[in-house]
DNA sequence: CCCTTGACGAAAA
DNA sequence: CTTTTCGCCAAGG
């Protein structure tokens, strides 16, 4: 097998499956997290190689709380269902009560 | 091998 | 206040 585990996806994958069940985070707290507070980027980018694997991306949003990953998704509005079946409101790619939802990974740590 | 793009975010101007 | 630039690092072309 190939070792595509790279050391910060892999980090970024774990963390995203803490996200409990009616909770997102964002990229950046979990880049935080991790310790690359300025490689948000590179935790989205990381969510891209999440497909078929066990990581609720759908969880994961950007500091605004808006889904600016659905476009990744199968469908157009998968993402935005997939978060309101959670018991999350979202409107227009935008998760309401952001406050609320919110689940910051070091809340675990 | 070089350049561009990318699920972000914060700081600077 | 808004707009622009930088940082981060990887992968695709």
């Amino acid at each position: 097998m190939k070792p595509e585990t790279l050391n910060f996806f892999d980090k970024v994958y774990a963390v995203a499956r803490l996200i409990p069940y009616g909770k997102v985070t964002s990229y950046g707290a979990i880049a935080n997290y991790l310790g690359a507070a300025k490689s948000a980027r590179m935790v989205g980018y990381a969510m891209n190689g999440s497909h078929g694997k066990a990581v609720p991306a759908h969880r994961v949003v950007n500091r605004k709380g808006l889904l600016t990953g659905k476009h990744h998704f199968d469908g157009t509005n998968l993402m935005q269902q997939l978060l309101e079946s959670e018991g999350i409101e979202v409107i227009d790619n935008q998760i309401q009560n952001l406050d609320s939802v919110f689940w910051d990974p070091s809340k675990v740590l």
